[in-house]
DNA sequence: TAGGACCTTCAAGTGCGCTTGAAGCAAGAG
DNA sequence: CTCTTGCTTCAAGCGCACTTGAAGGTCCTA
């Protein structure tokens, strides 16, 4: 992690939290995105990600003179984050009280670390519930006649 | 399907593709609940099991002489089963679609079947990307001080 | 037979997570 | 220079899954 940070660009390693899953691809190599190109790359939509930025679920994204948004490497690491919260179901409020603790500096650290540990603990049942969801699901498709392609049965 | 109208106490094993998850401790021994009882049962509220009655995601529930719905222990094993579904993130539209199948009996058990099928793999899905997720949150709870109980670290 | 808790229906309201519309500024191609 | 495409803001709208409110009937206990 801490950053990727080449020359052309991108802030220094602060304290962030982002930049762990940074495996993707970028659109390309530099670190100025339109919103589209961000759009397309995180599958979120653009009028989305003008709304997680009026929330506070973004950092203060860059601007061109007049006024443009220019996403970078870090805003992408840190949607990549975000979207992987939003999978575990944490309600957007949380995320962004998540973005404000972020936003505060190394002081929450601690803070961060018990909101993240109570988010796993929650991964964690959600994925034993899923389970016990397959086996109920296993058991009636077999009782709807497991034989693979065959159309019918009664 | 088939209505239950036996004596007290629960009904032959019909068709139905219920019945699979019935682990729980019923309310008492008979088979006779008010929906006060169910919803305490099921952990859904009132209106909302009225609800889904309307809109079909329940089969017809018995009624008493002067209209107050008696539920059976077939419906509590059909709630607990729809509840999983939700559990998966279906969406009530596609369960009412189910309830329908399952109200045309068995010559709709390949189309159950399927949509199960569709359903479990999108469960696998759901649990592995939940469990990438899990090993982005360890990583970055290990960035943010592994230390169990320690307050703060910078 | 009165009171209170609980049931009924129907319709409207709520909260969440976006999405869409309106009106206008900006950047690049012909 | 215009034209198209894409960006901007602000506000309103939408779909989903319930929830709440209003008005009234029912059950049960005292």
């Amino acid at each position: 992690m801490t950053v990727i940070d080449s020359s052309p660009v991108t802030s220094p390693p602060v304290d962030v939290c982002v930049s762990v899953g940074s495996a993707h691809p970028r659109p390309d190599g530099q670190d100025r995105y339109t919103i589209r190109e961000v759009a397309e790359y995180t599958g979120l939509s653009a009028p989305t990600l003008r709304w997680y930025e009026q929330i506070g679920l973004m950092p203060q994204v860059r601007r061109s003179p007049t006024g443009q948004r220019l996403f970078d490497n870090r805003d992408l690491d840190w949607l990549a984050f975000v979207t992987r919260l939003r999978m575990t179901g944490m309600p957007v409020a949380d995320m962004v009280r998540f973005a404000e603790l972020v936003r505060q500096g190394e002081a929450t650290f601690a803070e961060r670390r018990e909101i993240l540990r109570q988010t796993r603990r929650e991964v964690i049942a959600r994925i034993a519930e899923l389970q016990d969801t397959l086996f109920v699901l296993e058991s009636k498709i077999d009782f709807y006649g497991g034989a693979q392609g065959a159309s019918e049965r009664a």
